[in-house]
DNA sequence: TTGTAGGCGTTATCAT
DNA sequence: ATGATAACGCCTACAA
């Protein structure tokens, strides 16, 4: 049994009352004396506030959850590091809650979370304005919010990077360098990260007055695998193309690995580019350039949000949108003149 | 305010204590119609039973601690998700707890979930014999596993994997494929992983009567620019090697990158190998040979036997060592008999 | 300045 | 088969 108020109270021959007033710096009601008595005790018999019991009493915890798909994809260890370490810093623990995409899985973490009388919660899932989830979230009147993808729902706070603008500016800067054929592996559809991106890759090219080809887009499923398939498919087919954007890291390295098993030389005859930025990306060869998100920023300012939201204190803004930044690195390059004979042709 | 008990019992008309008898499925003592209306009322009313309370008096609760260095290393996301998803099916959840390897902000987690009344805590450190965290843990009578790094300290679970022998074999299949020279890029001193596997390396050489070469012993810091750093000294140093193990992947990563850079073939001029296995081994090229270690598996261990630990049931076996395997793949082959000519030479 | 007592949502013991 | 009630550790009016 481990020491409670009860036991400071009696050792220091005062009421539990005057105990809790110090635990909790009250800064008045209590003698300067006994104060002082009071907080050696505590430090002998080295005791420590039990929170579940100060949780039933003041509807608070400092439990925060954060529902994800996979902590195994490299692109959340980052962002899970900022929440944590923001969230930390004020108090708060994190419950980790891998769902894999799985409504049920969130469905059933958020359950847990509501039981064990979480603060708040960060959610990170594929999300549809009327998701059944999202209801349980709000008539639990549990404080959330919404991470990495772009959701069209009113009034839910959210932070997330502009997947629109991101590949707009990759696909632009293929284009500033000679680029006119550039072939696109897209994320899964109904995806709001991968929609966005493909929407920015197609605007990138109307607003140049280059015509969208459908043949030369292929629809993945952001996983390495599937980069290695679709690139496969894109040679194969005989397409013609001097550059291949990629929605995400990981198909862009399965790509790469196609194209350089091929033999065809990355960027010299093909130019290729990621999305994510995961650390992956800084150490294939070339290295890959790609559209970098800031993940950790991300994870620090959910928090930030999510924090004062659980404390009743004003938000400015409930939706928060990060800029991403290209990593040019050396994947992609201009344009060679003579691409017409391309060793892959 | 949420439904509690009080209020199924009055909408049923009947007492909390029969409401908590069909909450917690205990087979007598109730009604067969009652029980059926309060599983009705429970339903209608959306209500779910508050754990903090409940915890209260059970004094269990189902919370886990998970305190490791970083989860943005690489090599922890897979076994993080062993451990989360083998205690979500037994219904615990989880608190992610990133202490950097940094003594205080272990002692300050482990305080805090004390203070949040967790049931058990997994502990990935370099512990020493004689840590005060581990006393911390052991006066405060929570059980806990010990994860990752051997260590010895009786009495304590641990899981983690045969490093001496990972490195061991590893070394050895080098040798067998003709290497007589072998530079090594160890990881921290005093670092008990990082101690072993230079053990392992060590012991192979000698049981095969090869000299070992401390000008070929690097040590470096298990981070990617170390890798680099001590493979640029390694050649600049003109030293004489036809293959270089290293004590992480990262650091093979790093120190291939310089060998490529310098125009140095691997594997055909230069073996090179890893450990860990984490993901980005198998896609870097050449493809990284190195040494796999069961991450996920590790966790579903640990996850299980902390378990049982809280839950007051027996376990058999205090220590469990998980063998390593090795990933043969790319990064390493037969010495070149022609080596003496290698272009960096 | 300090103490008393009620209550937070449950479980568990003891009656009925 | 059910109900009343103490207890878990703490906070917080309200009283003294």
């Amino acid at each position: 049994m481990s020491v409670t108020i009860k036991d400071i109270a009696k050792e220091a021959n005062v009421s539990i009352a005057t105990v809790s007033r110090v635990i909790n710096n009250k800064s008045e009601g209590v003698g300067k004396e006994t104060r002082e008595k009071i907080r050696k005790i505590i430090k002998d018999l080295n005791y420590y506030p039990n929170r579940v019991a100060r949780g039933m009493v003041t509807k608070q915890s400092n439990i925060l959850g954060l529902i994800l798909p996979d902590i195994s994809n490299p692109f959340f260890p980052d962002l899970v590091r900022g929440v944590e370490d923001t969230a930390s810093k004020s108090g708060y623990n994190i419950v980790l809650c891998n769902a894999d995409n799985n409504k049920d899985k969130e469905a059933s973490y958020i359950r847990v979370l509501k039981e064990n009388n979480a603060a708040g919660i960060f959610y990170i899932s594929v999300i549809k304005k009327n998701d059944n989830n999202l209801k349980l979230l709000v008539d639990g009147k549990i404080p959330f919010v919404l991470m990495d993808r772009r959701i069209n729902i009113e009034n839910v706070p959210k932070v997330y990077t502009d997947n629109v603008t991101g590949m707009y500016e990759m696909a632009d800067y293929l284009i500033k360098n000679g680029h006119r054929r550039i072939a696109y592996i897209s994320g899964p559809k109904h995806n709001s990260s991968s929609d966005q991106r493909l929407k920015g890759y197609k605007k990138a090219l109307s607003d140049t007055g280059i015509t969208i080809d459908p043949d030369i887009i292929k629809v993945g499923d952001y996983k390495l695998e599937s980069g290695r398939q679709h690139m496969q498919a894109l040679i194969d087919e005989g397409n013609n193309f001097t550059a291949v954007a990629c929605a995400n890291d990981m198909m862009a390295v399965g790509a790469l690995e196609v194209l350089k098993h091929k033999g065809i030389k990355v960027p010299q005859e093909i130019s290729i580019t990621g999305y994510d930025d995961i650390f992956m990306a800084s150490v294939t060869s070339p290295k890959l350039t790609t559209v970098a998100q800031p993940k950790y920023k991300m994870g620090c300012i959910a928090a930030e949000l999510l924090i004062k939201l659980v404390q009743g204190r004003q938000i400015s803004r409930k939706e928060i949108i990060l800029k991403p930044s290209l990593a040019i690195r050396e994947s992609a390059i201009k344009r060679s003149d003579n691409f017409e004979n391309c060793s892959y042709r």
